[in-house]
DNA sequence: TGCTAATTAGCAATAGTTGCAAATTAGAAA
DNA sequence: TTTCTAATTTGCAACTATTGCTAATTAGCA
């Protein structure tokens, strides 16, 4: 996802209004890993801006998605995560804190049973542990 | 998925009573290679048993899948999907109609950025346009 | 400064799924 | 075969995530 900046410029530029709404979305998901859900989102962006509705986090998370700036994906964990990294990659879910974290693949595996099939694309979800999780002792 | 007979005699073994509703069901998910969701199996099962009820096919379904029977899978279109095979595989979902078939990697790929995440299953969702919906002159 | 289309907020509505409690029933035991 | 009881089924309410609708508000051009 671009900048604040550079958002900023694009929505002025394809007829789009730059509320305080938008630019504090544009900033809280801007360089955020954290792959947060619409509703987790809401929650920090209420304590900067008391009164911000749920229905325009959901809307601006939306509008980003299909101006292709935010990735909108399905871990299989109930809520739609969003995701300002749109590269190529795929996602590994621990199954015990629910972080969300970025995975690269080297290569397409190869494929059967996708007779006739055209792939526009693929995504791989892993699940297990995260390392923090992971670590026995640390935490219990 | 084992057949009904064998689920009927794992299911009593286990002290779980073997109702006509679940034998229906045991029937119905045998060799089913629909990938159905709870709704559209509960559409089959009504025609042939009316009166079962959504809420047991959510049940049977949920104690099939926590038995290792089925395997539930979420393939980012709204409900849960249902799979007899329950081997190592993957899915395609066709964006046009909205089946799903199973496929089968050779290898899994090499990865990057899981430093210390423990992988305990993988699942890749292919997306794109099954056979049927390829070919452009056959349907409109 | 005014105008107007875009946006926001709030709430109702929806889809998918689960929780709960009363009524029913499979199947072991007498 | 009858009895008994824990398991199961049903129906419905509740719940979560999300979208539709609309009146009120507002960004930003003229």
């Amino acid at each position: 996802m671009r900048s604040p900046e550079e958002l900023t410029t694009a929505f002025r530029a394809a007829g789009l209004k730059v509320t305080p709404q938008r630019q504090l979305l544009f900033r809280l998901m801007h360089n955020n890993s954290a792959h947060p859900t619409a509703d987790s989102l809401f929650a920090i962006a209420s304590q900067q801006m008391p009164g911000i509705s749920l229905r325009t986090v959901y809307q601006t998370l939306t509008d980003l998605t299909e101006m292709g700036e935010l990735q909108a994906i399905e871990v299989g964990a109930g809520a739609m995560r969003f995701d300002p990294n749109v590269s190529d990659h795929h996602h590994a879910v621990c199954e015990v804190c629910g972080a969300v974290q970025d995975v690269y693949v080297s290569q397409a595996p190869e494929l059967r049973g996708l007779d006739g099939f055209a792939v526009a694309d693929a995504h791989i979800v892993y699940r297990g542990r995260c390392a923090a999780c992971s670590t026995p002792a640390k935490r219990r």
